[in-house]
RNA sequence: GCCUGCUUGGUGGAAUUGGUAGACACAACAGACUUAAAAUCUGUCGAUUUAUAAUCAUGCCGGUUCGAUUCCGGCAGCAGGUACCA
């Protein structure tokens, strides 16, 4: 039997010895091509679970592949160290918040070594550490000087009872996670970057990334939404006399993308947050609760969504901007955000679902202007028809009539036609301790301005109090104090740390030098970006990619880098999941507490009580129905479970983990290793029977079956590993297998079978390095020890197939297939497929009025 | 709500991107070997029927096509994201 235990720590034992895994510096080996393989650094939260795995493996896989084809590769890994949950732990345990960091990265490091994955661990950053965030400040700076950085006021969740910031995930129901207070918004100065600055590249760039799935660009796209439309003025109807009469505007201005309905508006909305709500709440105590009441919802875009829509008629009334007589009310509306165009709609409810559900709610009128077709009903929503009761538009077709409504805004000085985007700045504040301190200073005199980069770096002090709510930064009052970089005058620190997003913007460019005293070294950088190969979860399609890439053309406007889009291929594994189990008081039970019973139902094993299995989530501590890593690695070793989480599902779908399964990929490797048993049993190979295989020219008539057969596999898996189908790459080497147990190499001349054997073994060393390692030493018996299989050269001459199966169709339906040789005539093919006894049955006596033929593949009779 | 995906046997999935639906596995069942078990090997394995074959079948409804799991339109369910979880 394979002792997997012995053989994995063994070779990992020599990877370290030899630092097989560590990657030279560029300058050693200009000619070689690099290959820059990331896995998405993970959150150390405590424990390796197996979406980690998954992740990595699909990693090594095309790191070892890379490799093995004879690539420089870096493959590097590290920590994002910085977050919330450390201060959650803090705060419930008493335990520092670097102290629970550093013991979680330890504890996940130990479970990641014995996977056997091929980290340059020399290369590990973790970005809590002060090399990471000492660095990092200097980057802040950098954008702050560049114009980049600036500071504005923006809400955030507010908990009035720990007057506490609190983040989305710490507001349930709408209340504060540990108080249970109602929250509120609230407003409070904020750091922000300017990635709108960059906007238009980020768009434009999206074409230019083919290794991008496809969804992720969409995402992306319809993230930055950009929407060219109309910024139009609604003048206050008799200002001079209404309560407006003090307001600095004489009117309001609203952002459309569908200028050619003006002419059905029918109310206007504004945001609550609106400087105009803000002026008429002064005086106006209903309009101040109003606006109170709408900022009790929390901030999240989905919440305000789907919440009620509710409008306030504040009583002032605006006027049509293409018909001055028609006079349209204004309201407060908790819909209507203030990020977005200009914080202020008009709504015309005939053609759009919101306004429709608006105005019907408030008894508002509901003008046509797109003539409806008989069979729709309104709100009718295509922007297809003639425009009806719109004056100068009547008859214009929808987005004819738009263009028309713009040049007319402009002609008369009531408008201007506007792009807008979705896409808001980044707000990289947080109000909490553990992130990277934001290096500037708030003095008294010359106000807030940046540190000197020879202040930096700023630390955090480790004498925290976490028994008090709120942030400790914030009421460290040594820490705090400071000098003004300007005046040198006493000043305060401000104690707002970074958005761990900072972080994970970057940390791919230290990768490059992860030990220089710059953030990075420019030439390594340069040698080794962009990514080639980027791996992790779909849930980051939009932030972190959208900010890492940001970061890289500003980094390159600055001139760190050459590199403005930093990721050339990106891979979006899907989740792990696993079947959760619950038990009659509504608890989750661990699967291994769990057993299956022959009728497919599922049993407590402590109290034989029956429990209900709930398909597939996302693993997760809250539902127990997580698998630990290690654990598995004990009872099967790293190989098994490498091999088991890359078989049978595409990596982009989401993973069902199944044991029963884990010990089919277990007794693969059995099974392959008896092979090489069987094989060692009829003797051992040697390197230089190999080279003689590999050297002879063997044309493809003296080719034995099983070379020619070997040949077609190393086809069939080298393009299912280029496509990332490990999956597939796995089925196929499994049918390799199988032709190799049934052939019989006393038979095979001695250098054909070492040259089988080694495609053999190759084949599959991505995926089971360890096996792979030890099989060729058992079979080849080398006089050296070799780390890594150098990738077999195919013989294309000998993987091209002489004949292939034609199917007969008629009328499209499957009736019988024949053989014929590659490349037979039309004609050939449709007398071979006639004269079939199946399709004879289904042509006799029927007219023929059509024959499709696709060569090399199929005959089609259409018949009558 | 909005954006983006996904949905194929008992289960995971395959189908060279419009051309034989179910490769390769898991589970199950039967057999061989064994005193027995484990391991291993062999076979069966979508449904229906009048069964050497035919019909139906890729979430549901409709369309394009000689031909649709694949393309288009609509619907349902599930998942990810929704700017302070990472």
């Amino acid at each position: 039997m394979y002792n997997f235990k012995e053989v994995e720590t063994k070779w990992r034992g020599i990877w370290e010895t030899n630092n097989t895994n560590e990657v030279s510096c560029p300058t050693k080996a200009p000619e070689q091509k690099k290959v820059y393989v990331l896995e998405m650094l993970p959150y150390p939260s405590g424990k390796i679970h197996m979406g980690h795995v998954r992740n990595y493996a699909i990693g090594d896989v095309v790191a070892r592949f890379k490799k093995s084809s004879g690539y420089n590769v870096l493959h590097p890994m590290g920590w994002d160290s910085f977050g919330m949950p450390a201060e959650n732990a803090a705060i419930k345990h008493g335990v520092h918040p670097r102290e629970w960091t550093e013991g979680n990265i330890l504890a996940m490091k130990n479970t990641l070594l014995p996977l056997g994955l091929s980290y340059d661990w020399k290369r590990e950053i973790a970005t809590h550490s002060k090399e990471y965030y000492g660095l990092e400040q200097q980057i802040f700076l950098d954008l702050y000087q560049r114009g980049l950085i600036y500071r504005k006021d923006a809400f955030v969740n507010w908990d009035p009872v720990d007057n506490t910031v609190l983040a989305n995930e710490q507001v349930i129901d709408g209340c504060g996670w540990r108080s249970g207070a109602p929250v509120i918004k609230k407003k409070i100065p904020h750091w922000c970057v300017r990635i709108t600055a960059y906007t238009d590249e980020l768009l434009r760039n999206l074409e230019s990334l083919p290794g991008w799935p496809e969804k992720v660009l969409l995402m992306q796209e319809n993230w930055i939404g950009k929407s060219e439309g109309l910024e139009v003025k609604f003048v206050f109807h008799d200002k001079t006399v209404s309560r407006v009469a003090a307001f600095p505007d004489d009117s309001v201005t609203v952002f459309t993308t569908r200028p050619e309905t003006l002419f059905g508006a029918s109310f206007c909305a504004i945001a609550p947050e609106h400087p105009l709500s803000s002026f008429l709440a002064e005086s106006d105590q209903e309009i101040a609760a109003f606006i109170r009441k709408c900022q009790e919802l929390p901030s999240t875009e989905s919440a305000i969504s789907i919440a009620e829509k509710k409008g306030y008629d504040t009583g002032i009334f605006v006027r049509n901007p293409f018909d001055s007589k028609k006079l349209i009310k204004l309201y407060i509306a908790n819909f209507v955000l203030m990020e977005y165009g200009k914080g202020a709609i008009f709504g015309c409810p005939a053609h759009d679902e919101r306004d429709f559900d608006f105005a019907t709610k408030y008894e508002l009128p509901i003008t046509t202007v797109i003539q409806c077709p008989p069979e729709e009903t309104l709100p009718y929503v295509e922007p297809i028809g003639k425009m009806v009761h719109s004056e100068f538009l009547d008859g214009l077709d929808v987005l004819e009539a738009r263009k028309v409504a713009i040049d007319k805004a402009e002609q008369l000085k009531i408008g201007v036609r506007k792009v807008t985007y979705r896409l808001r700045d980044w707000t990289v504040s947080r109000q909490r301790y553990w992130g990277c301190p934001v290096p500037m200073v708030h003095c008294p005199q010359c106000g807030t301005v940046p540190l000197r980069k020879e202040d930096l770096p700023v630390w955090l002090p480790e004498d925290v109090d976490f028994t008090q709510v709120g942030n400790p930064l914030d009421k460290h009052e040594t820490w705090k104090q400071t000098v003004c970089p300007v005046c040198g005058a006493a000043a305060q620190r401000e104690t707002d740390t970074l958005d761990t997003f900072f972080e994970s913007s970057w940390y791919f460019l230290r990768y490059c030098s992860p030990h220089a005293s710059e953030p990075f070294d420019k030439a390594e950088a340069q040698y080794w970006m962009p990514v080639d190969i980027y791996i992790g979860g779909i849930e980051h399609a939009v932030l972190h990619l959208l900010y890492a890439r940001f970061f890289s053309m500003a980094l390159s406007d600055m001139q760190y880098i050459d590199v403005r889009e930093p990721f050339i291929t990106l891979l979006t594994q899907g989740m792990v999941c696993h079947t959760s189990f619950q038990n009659s008081q509504g608890e989750w039970l661990y699967p291994e507490d769990v057993d299956k019973l022959p009728d497919g139902t599922y049993v407590c094993i402590e109290t034989g009580e029956q429990v209900k299995a709930v398909r597939a989530e996302k693993m997760s501590k809250s539902k127990n129905n997580v698998v630990d890593p290690t654990a598995i690695v004990d009872a099967y070793g790293a190989d098994s479970l490498r091999l088991f989480i890359m078989s049978d599902t595409p990596y982009d779908k989401d993973f069902y983990w199944n044991t029963e399964a884990l010990d089919g990929a277990w007794r693969y490797l059995n099974k392959m290793w008896r092979l090489c048993e069987n094989i060692m049993a009829q003797g051992v190979f040697s390197e230089e029977i190999l080279a003689q295989g590999t050297a002879a020219i063997i044309s493809k008539n003296d080719a034995p079956d099983i070379l020619e057969t070997t040949h077609v596999y190393l086809a069939r898996i080298e393009q299912s590993l280029n496509q990332f189908s490990f999956h597939k790459a796995i089925a196929l080497h499994r049918e390799l297998t199988r032709a190799l147990e049934n052939c019989n190499f006393t038979e095979v001349r001695k250098d054909i079978a070492a040259e089988v054997f080694y495609i053999w073994l190759t084949a599959i060393s991505p995926v089971t390095p360890h096996f792979a390692l030890e099989a060729y030493e058992a079979l080849f018996k080398p006089r050296s020890v070799h780390d890594t299989l150098l990738w077999p050269q195919l013989r294309p001459e000998l993987a091209t197939e002489d004949f292939v199966e034609i199917a007969v169709q008629v009328c499209g339906k499957f009736r019988g297939a024949f053989t014929a040789p590659v490349g037979a005539s039309d004609t050939e093919l449709q007398d071979n497929a006639m004269a079939l006894e199946n399709v004879q049955k289904f042509i006799v006596n029927k007219k023929i009025t059509k024959v499709v033929v696709v060569s090399d593949k199929l005959v089609n009779f259409v018949v009558e």
